[in-house]
RNA sequence: GCGGGCGUAGUUCAGUUGGUUAGAACGCCUCCCUGUCACGGAGGAGGUCGCGGGUUCGAGUCCCGUCGCUCGCGCCA
């Protein structure tokens, strides 16, 4: 018999009644009735119900076992009786009679319970993570995450993509997020840094002549934290060769679509994802129709410009007319059948607005003929007409208003678009729905300096390439940069590359910076560029994320192993640590700490 | 860097208008119990109310500061 198990915790069914079994585990629950204990044995398979029998001279010694000790036990497979068979268990019609028990290792009374859930904070369950995983919770999330990359890594190979491996240590980039930074011994006073992803490798890889490229692939980022986001984290990586925008999504949609399919009832309710191909919709649609660049389009709300109606002459209402008249816009959200709802209704959302910075939130209530509400005596009947036909607004409905310059006014109907639907819960429910924002703009304007700045990834392919960027405004010019979005979450962004020098030396002169900035930033993509390169184009998915949306988590933290806290420490391994003298001194490194902020870190 | 919330037993929490010896559940320890499966029963241990200062006859409770955790803003091409 084999030294530790013949068979797992949650292998044995009626088949094996009669034979001698052995088995190891956890000590999950013990139920001692003075004459026969049971234990509850566990491993990451289930559990099995251990009988010590009355009369039997294990029970002292097993009677003393605490929980999440592990033990070896041997015994006989029994048969339960008809009334003492557990259907809730798939190991409920049998139990295992101990003839011999060994604690292999033995507990010492634990910080929070396994067992159950107890509610024990973040920071218990991170410091003790070990113990936090051996939950059943955690348990599930960390298998589907595992099997979720097993699904991804075959969907890619099926679809003729090969996994590469690219560098940790790699050289700091200019834009973007913070880097994380790595000493370079050899070369003092010179750093590494971490990815932020591997943009500029996997764009190599196409010049290189593989053209399908994928990676599960680790990215750090030097930001400060959130509920969605880790210092480190995982993207699904992709780049393609000799594509168009079209080809890398209707290869994508159906690696991830069919994804979605397979793990789309984790939590026990199957969920409906969109049909493929799923719906483009351009950037700046998204920005007027549902105020945002990552649309939840479970929410069946949508935003309409109405600034016409509150520039007419026969309106009076000066609070908007002033900010039209300074360039503002008013966009409006028809909010149906509300026309019974409380006054408080209104009055929550208008509090709402406040809390978001805005004077309030306007509104006509269409009841019958006439609008109601604070705004409606300024808009004489011809414009409150004018304003149903654009708001496509019936008796019953109402429309709520929001007024500032564009890109505020957006922003600020995209959130009162989802508190509306919120508060009116009328989100679908059960389904995951799926779209691509494209034709991003290739620059924005930075609202502190006025300074005309790239806008995404600033490899990005300008549509109308050289001819664009010589004739348009700057801030008219669009790029073959995309997003797709998956239930108002950003699943993913990508990009057809700029391989052309001559186009990219353009480009980034519109942005403000010479050839020798590209060749000192980018030199070694900027140089490989000149010696054939291929039309290529890709993206990253965020797998974490992915993995969230299936396990139903609100938070990233759930679906890792082992995980950093929001101020990016580990307090189980007592990450980052202060370093020994000897150490800084071997990266020629001095450090200048904050007085006030000085801990003893060890 | 900024803002909100929280901080009381090992864990999760309650604690009234500022007033006797700070409670509950789970866990832990001792004992009882032959069929439980969140077993049940009796008893017990366990607290610098995050820390520092202040107001008060009296502070877990009120005030100030500080630290920690958490959510968000900024940031995240």
């Amino acid at each position: 018999m084999h030294a530790y198990r013949t068979h797992t915790c949650g292998q044995l069914r009626k088949d094996h009644v009669g034979q001698s079994v052995r088995l190891s585990g956890w000590v999950h629950r013990v139920r001692d009735h003075g004459g026969v204990l049971f234990v509850d044995l566990r491993d990451t398979h289930g559990l099995t119900q251990c009988v010590v029998d009355q009369g039997s001279s294990l029970i002292e010694s097993v009677g003393k076992w605490r929980h999440e000790s592990v033990v070896t036990i041997t015994g006989s497979v029994k048969a339960r009786r008809p009334d003492t068979a557990n259907a809730k268990m798939a190991t409920g019609d049998i139990e295992v009679y101990m003839d011999a028990a060994i604690l292999q290792s033995a507990a010492d009374v634990i910080p929070f319970q396994v067992a159950e859930d107890d509610g024990a904070g973040e920071d218990m369950r991170l410091k003790y993570r070990y113990l936090d995983l051996r939950r059943e919770k955690m348990q599930r999330n960390i298998r589907l995450r595992n099997t979720v990359i097993a699904s991804i890594r075959r969907r890619m190979w099926e679809s003729g993509f090969q996994e590469f491996n690219t560098p940790i240590l790699t050289a700091s980039s200019p834009e973007g997020a913070r880097d994380f930074l790595v000493p370079a011994r050899l070369h003092p006073g010179k750093f590494y840094a971490l990815p932020q992803a591997p943009q500029q490798f996997k764009q190599l890889l196409m010049m290189s002549g593989f053209d399908r490229y994928f990676q599960v692939a680790p990215c750090f980022r030097d930001e400060d934290g959130r509920a969605d986001r880790l210092a480190e984290f995982y993207q699904l990586d992709v780049e393609m060769s000799f594509v168009t925008q079209d080809d890398v999504f209707s290869t994508m949609e159906p690696v991830i679509a069919g994804l979605f399919e397979e793990f789309s009832n984790h939590t026990g309710e199957k969920r409906a994802v969109t049909k493929t191909p799923w719906p483009r919709i351009p950037y700046r649609e998204a920005m007027l129709r549902y105020g945002s660049d990552k649309p939840d389009l479970r929410n069946p709300l949508e935003i309409v410009d109405v600034t016409e109606v509150f520039a007419r002459e026969d309106v009076e209402f000066r609070a908007f007319k002033e900010i039209i008249a300074k360039g503002g816009v008013v966009r409006a959200i028809r909010a149906p059948k509300v026309s019974d709802r409380p006054r408080s209704f209104f009055d929550k959302l208008n509090d709402w607005a406040r809390g978001e910075g805005a004077p309030g939130l306007g509104y006509i209530v269409f009841e019958a003929a006439e609008g109601k509400g604070p705004i409606a005596k300024f808009l004489p009947a011809a414009a409150q007409a004018a304003l149903k036909t654009i708001a496509k607004a019936e008796a019953g409905d109402a429309v709520f208003f929001v007024c500032d310059m564009e890109e505020r006014a957006a922003k600020l109907a995209g959130k009162a678009r989802d508190k509306i639907c919120a508060d009116m819960d009328i989100r679908e429910k059960g389904v995951y729905k799926f779209c691509w924002i494209v034709d991003f703009p290739m620059y924005e304007k930075d609202e502190k300096t006025g300074v005309v700045q790239f806008s995404h990834n600033p490899f990005s392919m300008p549509q109308g390439e050289m001819e664009s960027l010589d004739t348009k405004d700057p801030l008219d010019i669009l790029a073959y940069q995309y997003d797709c979005v998956c239930n108002g979450f950003e699943l993913c962004s990508g990009a057809i590359r700029n391989h052309k020098p001559e186009v990219m030396e353009r480009a980034f002169a519109i942005a403000g910076y010479g050839v020798e900035t590209i060749k000192a930033k980018f030199g070694g993509m900027y140089n490989a560029f000149h010696y054939g390169a291929p039309p290529h184009g890709g993206c990253g998915f965020g797998i974490d994320r992915i993995v969230m949306l299936f396990a139903d988590e609100p938070n990233l933290r759930e679906v890792y192993a082992f995980v950093m806290n929001g101020a990016f420490e580990d307090p189980m391994m007592g990450a980052p640590t202060a370093v020994s003298p000897e150490q800084l001194r071997d990266l020629h490194i001095k450090t200048d700490l904050p007085k006030e902020k000085i801990k003893a870190t060890g």
